[in-house]
DNA sequence: AAGCGCTCCGTAAACGTTTACGACGCTATT
DNA sequence: AATAGCGTCGTAAACGTTTACGGAGCGCTT
């Protein structure tokens, strides 16, 4: 005698009455409520989430989806680790877990979240590190698996995502570096398909055409979202011409600054001096000379917002959080740092 | 109809067979056999996760348990990035699934894990960021659940782990600096009960006392394993009276020398000339200037290895992995950086 | 020709839950 | 006094698999 069973029989119910006692239906006395409940402590019953599952036809699990082994998420593991957290404390309250599923660097990313799908694993997906053309979101769609994209994304099937505000960045970084003299900005672009705002270019030369500068597609500095990246753009600069080299650059990821700093103190072109730098903060950030002037956010609230727009795509949660899908852009603020002096 | 049964009535056979067809059981013949896997490609046919656990008892999926929103691992992302691909090498020719159960910063990690285990989530568990005394390894032995332990503990119920070889660093870390001079070498220790290889103080004090060299302990730096921490150690180094500063550093753990070298760099005390330093590979450490010394091993051989010793313990993988319970330190390596010339 | 062993396949039970439905006793209504 | 309604509980089916068991068909031996 297992599981519920031994329950029901020590409190001499049937299982039918345990279980509503325990999912908290109406139609059960209270006393023998509160009876059940104790003994389920005392004995440590959990129900069984295989039986509960294969019942229901939900799990009450959310997957986070991301790729092991890989570089290409541009964040740092502080960073997904912060969201989790900001994600997990609005779950809580719904008792729903979250799980993280780990796509190997060997298996197709599709179809690794078509089995995870088909095998029934969570009921809702948060999906991160999506491309530019990325097929989960169609696939998804489809079959209308409750899901979220972190990271925007030109398919759209109408779905609902949340994302760094890349345009502001773009706005409130090109502005300023501009107005501190500024006449050759760079930015970092994605190598592959990977979408780290490919919004943030279309901003980038509006801001530099309402200020009456060219764009020049030199300028934008196509690299790896990681440290190596920022390395290799250091060192693209170098090798430019001088006067054709930027004098200002712009980082929307938050872990390349590093790269970036070493490099270009390496070609001699010291950071904040020879070329003002904007970047992200991370904790890398903090510890930089001269102190990186970055954009911050609150990751917790990130994943707290995650987490409530994807509960609103559920029906089950319409209650707690109105029916919509929710496409919205987290802001970020300047933290001035000692990086982006005036133009030489 | 759904599910297995759609699929034995298309093809006129019944869901028995096809099971059996489906996971490979011996009698069945190869030509249904054929029709039957070609049928269930075409139909997308994938078998449901909650029936298959229900009646198997088991999930085939193994947890590695971590702290969302902590940053008590003093790993980097990329670290467990990495070790979760070699876990997944190897699981993955055993139709084993890798998921990260993520223990919110709200919850008690005992109790999830207890949650967890009891739900039926998983199989076998990994678990890392151990402590010195932790709870959970006499709690997964009690109910003998499969499981590994990514560092050691001092709580010991003959449970297989694996761990860095501290004591390989403490020797030719702490002999190397010996050797260029140094006669006061400072070292890092874990604030709280975070088992960041206990062992390895001890191994320090042996090869000091190999060498008559005293044993200090305000040489023994407490902080925390971040690079918050490694910025608070600099600071403590600064605030020693001059003749009693370590001039060399040892850092075991991967994130801290960002810190520990932008501290240092404030205090006047440049890495590398007024300071040795020795640390451990990271993302951040290629970048680092001067370029630091620092010891190196594969992630992802530490997840393969880790992967192997946990199966060693399930008897249903005896016939690829021999029982037993495996104990093994990983060794790194040196790389020879500019951070750790001789004392002055 | 009867028996045996082998190959292949169908039948049905079991895994642990949840839940629709009905049964029972009691009170209040007509 | 019969009935309706309510509160409480038990019964049993269902979720989708896997697997022990048995049976049908066939070729071979004795």
């Amino acid at each position: 005698m297992t599981g519920i069973r031994r329950l029901a029989n020590q409190l001499n119910l049937s299982i039918g009455t345990v279980s509503r006692a325990l999912n908290g239906k109406p139609d059960v006395n209270e006393e023998t409520r509160q009876r059940v409940l104790q003994a389920a402590a005392e004995m440590g019953y959990v129900p069984n989430q295989a039986g509960r599952a294969l019942r229901k036809g939900a799990t009450g699990v959310v997957g986070f989806m991301m790729q092991t082994g890989a570089e290409i998420t541009g964040e740092g593991d502080v960073f997904f680790m912060r969201v989790f957290d900001g994600v997990q404390t609005v779950f809580a309250r719904h008792h729903l877990d979250l799980v993280a599923l780990l796509c190997s660097s060997e298996e197709d990313p599709s179809a690794y979240m078509q089995r995870v799908v088909a095998r029934g694993f969570a009921d809702a997906l948060i999906i991160s590190a999506t491309k530019r053309r990325d097929h989960r979101i169609a696939f998804l769609a489809e079959r209308n698996i409750p899901f979220i994209a972190l990271g925007r994304s030109e398919t759209d099937a109408g779905h609902p995502w949340l994302d760094l505000d890349f345009e502001g960045m773009a706005e409130v970084g090109v502005t300023r570096l501009i107005e501190k003299g500024h006449r050759r900005i760079g930015v970092f672009a994605p190598l592959d398909e990977t979408n780290l705002g490919f919004v943030f270019l279309d901003r980038y030369r509006q801001v530099l055409a309402r200020h009456g500068l060219a764009f020049d597609p030199d300028l934008v500095f196509r690299a790896n979202p990681n440290e190596r990246g920022g390395h290799a753009i250091a060192q693209a600069i170098a090798a430019m011409p001088e006067d054709r080299r930027p004098t200002g650059f712009l980082l929307t990821n938050e872990v390349m600054s590093l790269g970036l700093y070493n490099g270009l103190y390496q070609a001699g072109l010291p950071p904040g001096k020879a070329i003002a730098v904007i970047g992200r903060d991370s904790p890398q950030a903090h510890y930089l000379v001269p102190k990186l002037t970055c954009f911050t956010l609150s990751l917790r609230e990130l994943g707290i917002a995650l987490a409530e727009a994807l509960l609103a795509t559920m029906p089950s949660y319409a209650e707690h959080y109105p029916l919509g899908t929710v496409r919205k852009v987290m802001p970020l603020t300047l933290i001035e740092g000692d990086s982006d002096g005036p133009a030489l």
